[in-house]
DNA sequence: CTGAAAGCGCTTACAG
DNA sequence: CTGAAAGCGCTTACAG
């Protein structure tokens, strides 16, 4: 519900204006920075205008001028450094460019999503940045947004949306991560975490099954285990991969979050990842480089991204009937301890260890 | 800067109402859920509305009103799990209150901090949410702030401001965490981390003095290591607690961040936290329940803090001239596995370890 | 039950 | 160089 004003009136240009007999276009003009004002006018509006501690009401401009100085942000979850991070570049580039941000988040909640995007839409950002709940459809979005905010898709895509996207180069990164434990002697990879449902899983998952096929390895369903990509569930399931025969002696993991979850069941098994068995993530959260040990992953740099998702829906704000841009950023791979160790030699598979 | 609109003319409430043949007062109230309009009028108006795809513009809504529909958030870095939990809180209350949150960070930089107030209050939130940067001063909020935005400052004071306030109680955080200690029977325990500066930082500091002062003990200066709050300067100066003769057998963290540095610094080191050496927290971030070992910290919640400086904001905006509400929230210590290691027996004084 | 009119705080051609 | 006037999209007494 909207809130009523503090009690005293807010002072205005007229304010200004009447104290310097002057008329509020004048003052609007000193406060725009014309030079069509002369310079005697000019400091005695300025000084009235700290004397009042006058501010200015850029809602009112924006009514106006039929402007926006805000662009939203929608993000699942702000307590996921991933999202926090980009959060933070997202803010860094608005603020350069004297814009401010509107943030809401939805919970992974389609339902809440709508009712967000509502909310934010009805203050006339500029353009809206969202990384849509799991399960979004184009309705949804079409729904929500309608088509006189800008929008820009990030990390997930929503089939059938023309709008600009920003995302990771999933396929690649695990790609990446997988060919590095293969070319380390590995043959029996697990892909762990994540849930089919989620199109940056199918993507990495596929990045992972490229790798093994250009090495001629085949990816094996049992190798393959699901989990919710949190680090709880993802420590609670580390059991399943020493239930498969012959056990794999290395997991690219869905993200960051499931791979320091794994060496942590890893851990309460007696095993050290990158000593005992291998361990990539992705993300490179700030916690992937200062863990014990230090995890190998794939650095999408979300702060960069942030900085990146905003400086494209400022452009798209400024033109908006160029055609939709698709960017698919690079990754690269961050290695580090976590993934140094070696396969066991092929005539000792390992044994299960025992479950506590 | 203010960005251009979209190419293609807003949909408004007059050409809901001229392609209704109604006035805008009909439609407006329609809007607004009135009873006084026919139920015929408002099904025809209703279908328009979804016909035409309107959106409705709060902004010109709050300025005719002169109401807000905002509340500005300003934290040092999103990126802090602690604020980014806090900021999670007051999003959740703020939905909940159907109010949007204006969201910037100052890095902890004055200066920084001053623009971003300025560019926040121009867009008139109903309130302001503010966890200070280093070295605030009253006449910095004055500045900024002006009279018109209800402040409530988070988590540090600021000398002379009769605003709200909500911070956690520090000095019985820190007392508790250092009693714990004591309890176990360690009698050498070190001060870890933070500055001087911040105020936060001083009132630990005397919960752990007290703490000591009460068992008989002695607040030795060599057992205070001082270090910027970031794990990685928290890990470099882990050599500094045995460089100190005797050498401390358990440390009192600044916060959580020094904390897991802290036993990133000892691992270094070849010792580990909670079996040959005792280790406390401040924060209870995410990570600490979950790292290995577990840590034992003070618990603040932030973000049932976040939902509460939201409450708090809302309320103030409601009722502006109430007197200034001050809360200390309590805590709790969470005992976990790092605080568990007993100290070594005194007639075996332990040796410094090398340094590597 | 509905409409005409004034006004929120600003900007911007247009005259002077 | 400065002022009078119109208007951005909405709301809200006030008449009818």
């Amino acid at each position: 519900m909207p809130q009523r004003s503090p009690s005293r009136r807010r002072i205005t240009l007229a304010d200004i204006a009447q104290a310097c007999g002057v008329s509020r276009a004048t003052v609007s003009l000193v406060l725009s920075g014309s030079p069509m004002v002369g310079a005697a006018t000019r400091t005695r509006v300025e000084a009235e205008i700290r004397r009042q501690g006058y501010v200015y009401n850029r809602g009112a401009a924006n009514l106006r001028r039929n402007t926006s100085s805000s662009v939203a942000l929608v993000v699942n979850d702000l307590s996921n450094p991933f999202f926090a991070e980009f959060a933070a570049g997202v803010d860094e580039a608005l603020a350069d460019a004297g814009c401010v941000m509107l943030l809401g988040s939805t919970g992974e909640s389609v339902e809440r999503q709508r009712a967000v995007l509502a909310s934010l839409v009805e203050h006339g950002p500029a353009g809206l940045i969202l990384s849509p709940a799991e399960g979004t459809s184009l309705d949804d979005l079409r729904q929500a947004v309608g088509l006189h905010t800008p929008l820009l898709l990030f990390n997930r895509d929503v089939d059938g949306a023309d709008c600009d996207f920003l995302g990771t180069d999933n396929v690649e990164g695990a790609r990446l991560a997988t060919a590095q434990l293969i070319a380390r002697g590995h043959t029996r990879i697990a892909f762990y975490g994540g849930h089919a449902g989620s199109s940056s899983c199918r993507q990495r998952r596929e990045g992972y099954a490229r790798a093994l096929a250009d090495a001629g390895l085949a990816a094996e369903p049992r190798w393959r285990i699901e989990c919710a990509p949190t680090r709880l569930q993802a420590a609670a399931q580390a059991g399943a991969l020493f239930a498969r025969d012959p056990a794999p002696t290395a997991a690219v993991c869905y993200n960051d979050a499931v791979a320091l979850g794994l060496m942590l069941g890893l851990a309460a098994r007696g095993l050290r990842a990158g000593d005992d068995f291998a361990v990539t993530g992705f993300d490179d959260i700030p916690e992937a480089a200062v863990s014990v040990p230090p995890l190998t992953t794939v650095a999408t740099d979300p702060r960069a991204r942030g900085r990146q998702a905003a400086t494209m829906v400022l452009a798209r704000a400024r033109v908006p009937d160029a055609p939709p841009a698709r960017v698919v950023h690079p990754v690269q791979l961050a290695v580090r301890a976590s993934s140094a160790s070696p396969p066991p030699p092929p005539s000792a598979p390992p044994t299960s260890p025992p479950t506590p």
